[in-house]
DNA sequence: ATGCCACCTGGAGCCCACTCCAGGTCAAGC
DNA sequence: GCTTGACCTGGAGTGGGCTCCAGGTGGCAT
């Protein structure tokens, strides 16, 4: 019989996604995953769709939104369609917030590399 | 009498470096900062050297250096010129991942941007 | 049948980088 | 001379985001 390739183990997840299996119960837990499906022993059985989120998750993450907006987010994508308009509020402000992240660092970056011309200067 | 415009309170180095005052003492128990020097009271005064020492700090803070690499550098900046070349080593490594947080950063800049996108699309 | 491994739970612990607190000192302005 | 405010110290507390632990279950390979 094929495997259902739409269904993920905990194992399989973690692979996917570089989220680590505590983090993804802790996820659950606070109630940014919901109700991820078990099997009949009780083990997790991550759908496409989990996967799916978990990207979006990993996405906000790495750009810096913190776990409480996340949270916000989570709760309006549940709520239905009606609060698109609100969802993408959220995610122009923190897409401004990214770009303000963006150039912040680059002109970092300048006096960086320009410490690191002046100590060849010094050094050669 | 003219100030010495080189000397700076604690307040001053507030207001010019953005650090709050808990900060600064906070710096200067772990050794991030060196010997501050102080009045006959024993109020902090800054020269105009650690203003812009903190103004490195700053740099190396906001682009995601932990505290215990700033603290080699600094430890390496007090040990003198033969650690120069030390110095560059670890500014170039941290260049590096500054330059790929940047990269990391606009990759998902791209996929918020297509998920507003898909959202406007859903409610217009 | 016996390891072994992937998984489970609730709860405690950890790390980082601050931040706050209590109780005190000095200096200047009213 | 008294208040106000900027500063001091040592030490405790906080918040975010995980991460680890003990003790247990179920299934598969040897």
């Amino acid at each position: 019989m094929l495997p259902d390739v739409s269904v993920y183990t905990p194992g399989q997840v973690v692979e996917e996604t570089g989220f680590s299996l505590d983090t993804l119960r802790y996820y659950e837990r606070i109630g940014l995953l919901e109700s991820i499906d078990r099997n009949a022993a009780g083990q997790r059985r991550f759908t496409q769709k989990d996967v799916g989120w978990l990207g979006m998750i990993r996405c906000l993450r790495d750009t810096g939104m913190p776990i409480a907006e996340m949270l916000r987010f989570a709760e309006m994508t549940r709520a239905g369609d009606h609060t698109v308009r609100e969802r993408i509020a959220l995610l122009e402000a923190h897409d401004r917030r990214v770009q303000e992240q963006v150039d912040n660092l680059r002109e970092r970056q300048v006096a960086i590399r320009n410490k690191i011309a002046y100590y060849h200067s010094v050094v050669d």
